[in-house]
DNA sequence: AATATATGTCAATATTGCTGACGTATATTC
DNA sequence: GAATATACGTCAGCAATATTGACATATATT
């Protein structure tokens, strides 16, 4: 159990509270997606290819496995949306240097555009919200979110501190 | 334009940061959403199942289209969902009393009894982190939330305060 | 009476996920 | 060196969820 601060009376975990940290994460989820979907679409691509593509432009060289577990899903599932992204020349697979079982994969400059293009709106939608909220605010979404997910999840976020 | 608090250097603005607010968003949301695909599944039902549900759940009388508006989905999408659920007891439809070619949506006991099983874990995961969080941090959250959403959306959390 | 709206439905298609089974290359272990 | 484990890929089949387009019915509105 954890101790929260003192003076504070628990008003914020009424029951209307937590319905409305629901929809909270619904409605976020949902507008910050959308226009990813849009661009997506015209593209012959779906989401599926758009987490692919922006994971592996943010942790270049990162192997399949390891892809697989930041993603939760099945290598077969990913085998088919992997197989088109390399087939049409957005990510490179080489072989590890220390194993070379893996496939370590990067962006082509053709995939790093796509990423831009995909990443460019989400995160002018994270940047105003921030900028409108405040860094307090900022910080205490972090917080909540940091809780919302699950402690492996958590591990990367303390990990990355810069 | 919206202008920040004075003395705010804006440092959480930063392109890591950005990128950092996408991650929260994403690994949040997948948590968030995994345990109760797993109940879903052993009642025949998915995700989308549950978002009528709930949405039904909490707005008793609603119409379809207005719940269409909510899920931002086609309306034969949601028409199959909405035909299992109304066909195995889970949801009753009535015309409406002042337009009488709407279907206004309630659940039944059954369909009751399905929301409480499927929120409340989602409930709980929300309670802890806010408490983990502490008052002033589910505040900042609440903001940063309610900056990503779309307008539209972020009306229907300006109306309802208590 | 003409038109618009709320809802439902049929058909075809795409994306994304799953399970199960099997194959290849490379590492590790006995 | 042989047996086994691991990393990855792929084929086949299935299910859920979403799409567009077309058309129908009942009721409201103009």
């Amino acid at each position: 159990m954890v101790e929260t601060k003192p003076g504070t009376n628990l008003l914020f975990l009424r029951d209307e509270d937590l319905r409305q940290g629901i929809e909270l994460l619904f409605f976020a989820y949902r507008d910050f997606t959308a226009e990813g979907d849009t661009i997506l679409a015209k593209q012959k691509f779906g989401r599926a290819h758009h987490r692919v593509i922006y994971f592996v432009g943010q942790y270049p060289g990162m192997s399949v496995s390891n892809l697989l577990g930041i993603l939760s899903i099945t290598k077969q599932s990913l085998s088919r949306v992997l197989r088109q992204l390399v087939d049409e020349g957005y990510i490179d697979q080489q072989p590890g240097t220390t194993d070379r079982r893996q496939r370590l994969l990067t962006l082509t400059a053709k995939g790093k555009e796509l990423e831009q293009l995909l990443t460019s709106e989400q995160r002018a939608r994270i940047a105003a919200a921030y900028k409108n909220a405040g860094a307090d605010a900022v910080e205490g979404f972090r917080k909540v979110m940091l809780g919302i997910m699950e402690d492996s999840a958590r591990r990367r976020f303390n990990e990355d501190k810069t």
